[in-house]
DNA sequence: CGATAATTTGATTTTTCTCAAGACGCGTGG
DNA sequence: CCACGCGTCTTGAGAAAAATCAAATTATCG
């Protein structure tokens, strides 16, 4: 599904590492010093507006990303997991709001250092460009998810894509509350709960705790999705 | 809004022009040949799952990127108007289908080309970078337009969004059809049709012809939307 | 163990969809 | 110039989906 190939930097240092990996064009390599911080349940990493210092990667946790309107509303971009990168926009400013969904540890690197590394090094650079597309084509597939679509294709489409970025996929660990996840589908918390509970009678999934989902028949989430 | 500086390649050139000219990074210029292409009305300019050979400006007309999903539901994922780029993707397939709205008149650069130019020059590896960073933006702010938001908030943001992009701002002169507007904004073309009336109501717009629309009160759209 | 937050469930209302019919616009051919 | 056909758009009535309001239940944490 991703556009990006297994070699990326992003993906090749593994979430303890205190350091992004730079292949460079003639095979010696840079390490980027990153800092680690910690942040604990709802603190903010980032706000909307404030400029962008660093590229985040989540080494443990999980973080949302998203955007508050004015009558009190919100939209949740996307949910990042170990291992995944996020933050890094073209723009001077953050559009998003990022926040630590449960306790975090997040590895930040200096932006600016990397675009510099960018700018001398190609694979770099292509590499920076890679990940943005990759963020692109999350972004679409989200946007195909808030189409015209029930309740029930939003909620299984949910869980399988949860399960696929989970290591061990065939019980889903959630990290986020159901008010999350209501506002990363467009639906209220009620809606949400209710269709877990249509899915559970369905025998599709099992919910032996509210944030522990066993996939009992992942075919039938997939028969969901068109 | 958009995070490209106005200096951009694809911003710089005319939308006559047959050349997208590349600044280099000793301030020499490459002029790098497209080819134009006319379709008809409805025409596909590439589909979904071909491999992605030529980068897409428009330079007359309008096109539309969209998925189609099994049971017939189409979520159209972008329009694009006369002076913008599409069809840029780190994949080497199509996500999507673009076709022609209108009959259009299509600029077509070899994507091998401009990457390979890229891999070489700096400044043109950043505003490939860039370009793909607005492409993000775009589906993000289309995204939260998906939310949870009425049929009147949508159409609003549909109408403010266009007349933005459009020369002369007060009229805007739609090239889709109410289909295409639906599936644009997960609606139905009732809903839509319906909303556009509401607004017609209220005096916020004035509809001369069913693809003409005068923004008679653009303040009652934007206090729409949050 | 009690307090508080999170989740589920129920009853009702609102919004949007669906199905159906009618109106409009536009080009073609008589 | 008008009639016709066809595609597009609008309008209406009823059905379905999801939101809202409200309450009960379950987890969590000190």
């Amino acid at each position: 599904m991703t556009a990006v190939p297994s070699h990326s930097v992003f993906q090749r240092c593994d979430p303890d590492s205190t350091f992004i990996t730079v292949p460079t064009g003639d095979a010696r390599t840079f390490d980027l010093l990153g800092a680690r911080l910690d942040y604990e349940r709802n603190a903010e990493i980032y706000g909307e507006g404030e400029p962008v210092e660093f590229i985040c990667k989540v080494i443990s946790g999980a973080v949302r990303v998203s955007k508050l309107l004015e009558d009190g509303r919100r939209q949740i971009g996307a949910f990042h997991l170990p291992g995944e990168v996020f933050g890094l926009e073209a723009g001077a400013e953050h559009r998003f709001t990022a926040e630590a969904v449960t306790d975090s540890r997040i590895l930040l690197v200096q932006r600016a250092a990397f675009l510099a590394i960018a700018a001398r090094d190609a694979q770099v650079s292509r590499e920076l460009w890679e990940v943005t597309a990759r963020d692109l084509c999350r972004a679409q597939d989200h946007m195909l998810l808030l189409g015209r679509r029930t309740a029930l294709e939003k909620v299984a489409a949910f869980l399988l894509d949860m399960a696929a970025r989970t290591p061990a996929a065939a019980v889903v660990e959630l990290p986020m509350s159901r008010y999350d996840i209501a506002d990363y589908l467009g639906l209220t918390i009620e809606t949400v709960s209710r269709t877990l509970t249509v899915l559970e009678n369905r025998k599709a999934i099992a919910l032996p705790a509210s944030r522990r989902i066993v996939l009992a028949n992942p075919a039938a989430l997939r028969a969901l999705n068109a």
